[in-house]
DNA sequence: GCCAATATACATTCGTGTATGTATATATAA
DNA sequence: TTATATATACATACACGAATGTATATTGGC
């Protein structure tokens, strides 16, 4: 029965991949370690062995998903602080559309926010996950606040909204937007169908050109 | 022990009361009937006169939560067909705001709410309530495409973003304040701290205005 | 007296956690 | 290098509690 190190590092995955799959299917609470070991074909005494409960088994999920997330933000800034003459607009819409793009294509990651968005019942023994879906929110909100406020900055931005209240509504919608395809991934495509709200969005709290080309 | 109708019904509503405590507490899935009945000061004998099981107990409070919505459009709608002089966008902004107001200070809806959104799993068995929320969305969302569609006839609308796009928008924009909300509904106030978000928005997606007054 | 509206009692199922068994990988010593 | 000891990586078995659904008892209104 003793497995060397790389085929239990092996069930290990497949249990968590299991749990995936029963956690979509069944919802976390009600999903069982027998299904689990089941869909992983192993038992019980498996999961026992490399996992305390259930509830590790989720963790471990969590922070694979919640975990690959600031890169995008860095690399947009350390850009515009290199050629200051792009668009700072038009770069935080590429950039959200890639990261649309990178999530949309990556099942495992859009697999586990399905569980944690629509599989999974927050009472108070999951505000420490929560904390943490609050903490990315604002680490996201802070890159486009920061953003937004070069455009600011170079009055490239319309009145109407602040840097921060602009920040959260673009927040708002990418959020919503994915929420929104979990929810029926096989209705539309993320990407396709956001890209023009977001980039519209941008367009729409953009400073009207100045008059010094006339037409 | 029986009781004259009356009793029957208020005791019925006890149970749906405390249900919806029960369920904030735990989550629907670990909510347990025991905990219920005790919470309602019945015993699960009352419980399984009045409800088949947990699920019914359920459904019978999501009916009540999803109900009411459509009055605040069809009352918009007539508002601006009576008076066309009327700004369809500020009339859209001050319905929102009546709307989240209305929901704020309404403790039963907010709290079935936030058991619909943030205490339940929504695996394949619970597609017809999916479906009845998405139904909800859709309709709110159509409301807001009509009303941004008036001002774009009358040319108040910038080119940034269709009447569809912008409810679209618009719709994801309350949603997820409301859902934020209900995450934290001590830390800050849902209107107060929405509506200048909303307001904003509106603004950015109006059409600038037209030179013929200066100043 | 009968039925509606509960309480109580009971059987059964299900999931969990743990204890135990067991075979093999790996380390260690000769 | 080989033999042995030990810890590892599971599988199996079991005991327990918890929750459910149902069956039955009870009691008061009509």
């Amino acid at each position: 029965m003793r497995r060397t190190k790389a085929e239990a590092e092996q069930t290990r995955e497949a249990v968590l991949a299991a749990a995936i799959d029963v956690f979509l299917e069944r919802g976390v609470t009600r999903a069982t370690l027998e299904q689990i070991a089941s869909a992983a074909s192993v038992t019980r005494g498996a999961i026992y062995w490399h996992f305390h409960d259930k509830q590790e088994i989720f963790m471990a999920l969590e922070r694979r998903a919640n975990a690959p997330n600031e890169e995008l933000g860095d690399r947009l800034k350390t850009r515009l602080v290199a050629d200051p003459r792009l668009d700072p607009l038009g770069e935080l819409a590429s950039a959200i559309g890639q990261g649309l793009r990178a999530f949309e294509t990556d099942p495992e990651r859009s697999r586990i926010l399905t569980i944690l968005w629509l599989r999974c019942e927050y009472s108070d023994d999951m505000q420490p996950v929560v904390a943490r879906q609050r903490d990315a929110d604002i680490a996201l909100q802070n890159v486009f606040e920061s953003v937004i406020g070069q455009a600011a900055e170079r009055g490239l931005l319309a009145p109407a909204l602040s840097p921060e209240l602009a920040a959260r509504a673009l927040l708002l919608l990418v959020n919503g937007s994915v929420l929104d395809w979990l929810r029926a991934p096989a209705k539309f495509e993320l990407t396709a169908s956001t890209t023009p709200m977001v980039i519209g969005f941008l367009e729409a709290i953009r400073a009207p050109a100045r008059p010094r080309q006339r037409r």
